[in-house]
DNA sequence: TGTACATCAGTGAACGCGCGTTCACTGATGTAC
DNA sequence: TGTACATCAGTGAACGCGCGTTCACTGATGTAC
């Protein structure tokens, strides 16, 4: 018999999850630093003071939307990069794949543009770490690829680096593009591949 | 016999620049989206009245604070990208340039940082139109490159692009390093010059 | 199963405060003659 | 050069408003026996 949550604890649940939707809604059109507490809690119809039984503030309430945006997608990072296969092929998959994940989530994706060099440290340090770790993985993954012999370990954190830079550069001009013509998406998302091509022909070739 | 500004014109862009350069400073720890226009006319030491004399909002303000980052780079921008030369000493050059663009401003390197994705649209638009700006004047200079030979036009802009990117890329990773010990602001210059150095080889063997 | 007590998510009134904007003004600077 | 009038950058009072935070509270849920 699974582990459910008292009737209580599901409320308070639902509560704090309303009060991160209504945020990350609101934050389509503003700043977190401009967000107001009251704001969100109009938004979900409770009283402004239920917001301090759930975040001490609306960073602490952004630094939950972080790991919300980010948390789940180490999965995804991972497989993305992973060895094998012809290289245009998986740079295709991999843009489609951020692409997806743009119109899927798009205001996440905002929240995180936004935030990474916003006006909340504690927030832009969740982000900066979220960031490092997705690098350290892909390294880790660069790692076990045969194309990556003779590589140094600065050489492959390098890379790395390079790689989540370039994706959320593309996550982001996906989402400039979301609500362009179709012509502007498919070029954009033209260039993305290209962009990593020639990263790959880089690599290919770091060692001649 | 050069032409003179009145006292009152000479007093009133005086007041402007104060409003400007108080703006920046108080944007150091937050998003222009949340900053008032009684807190810089307060920082500036005028009436809260004075503010409209010169911007109808702080996003308006916020516009000129874009004009007064990124217009004078131009001739900068040009001169990095600007052909002939061996490729490692060039890069070198140009990560020394940035780094020492963020060490003499580092407040107009985060206000761009910052608003290229923040929450007022206006902003987001005069970064955008001005980082095109320079995308479209490096690609001109690629043209020029004999290295360039046989690149198609897209291929030059999406090179184009990337190098500003990675510019932008270079520029945060040094205001993030800007108080850090000297070990460390070292090896963000090595990284970025290696993330270049792999950028140049992709473009030399991108026809191959 | 029933009872008595504890917990605690959400309430609602109240507070002091700083905000953006309006308005009529002042007085130094500029201009016409 | 002097005078009379126009301009306009900056003032200061006033406004209504929404903010974050405090506090004692309520009543449904949880727990001990």
């Amino acid at each position: 018999m699974s582990h459910t949550l008292g009737v209580r604890q599901a409320q308070k649940q639902k509560t704090r999850q309303a009060l991160l939707d209504a945020a990350l809604a609101l934050l389509e059109e503003q700043s977190l630093s401009s967000l107001g507490l009251r704001e969100v809690t109009r938004a979900v119809g409770v009283a402004p003071t239920a917001f301090y039984r759930h975040f001490r503030s609306t960073a602490d309430l952004g630094v939950a939307l972080v790991e919300e945006a980010l948390g789940s997608l180490h999965p995804m990072i991972r497989h993305t990069v992973s060895p094998g296969e012809d290289s245009d092929e998986r740079i295709a998959r991999a843009v489609e794949l951020i692409a997806g994940h743009v119109a899927a989530h798009p205001a996440h994706v905002r929240f995180i543009a936004r935030e990474r060099h916003g006006g909340v440290q504690p927030v832009r340090e969740a982000i900066r770490e979220q960031l490092a770790r997705f690098a350290e993985e892909v390294r880790a993954e660069l790692a076990r690829d045969a194309a990556s012999a003779g590589w140094s370990e600065t050489d492959l954190r390098m890379l790395a680096g390079l790689y989540v830079d370039q994706m959320l550069i593309t996550a982001s001009l996906f989402l400039e593009t979301l609500e362009a013509p179709e012509e502007e998406r498919r070029r954009a998302a033209e260039t993305a591949r290209r962009q990593l091509r020639l990263i790959s022909v880089g690599r290919a070739h770091w060692l001649d």
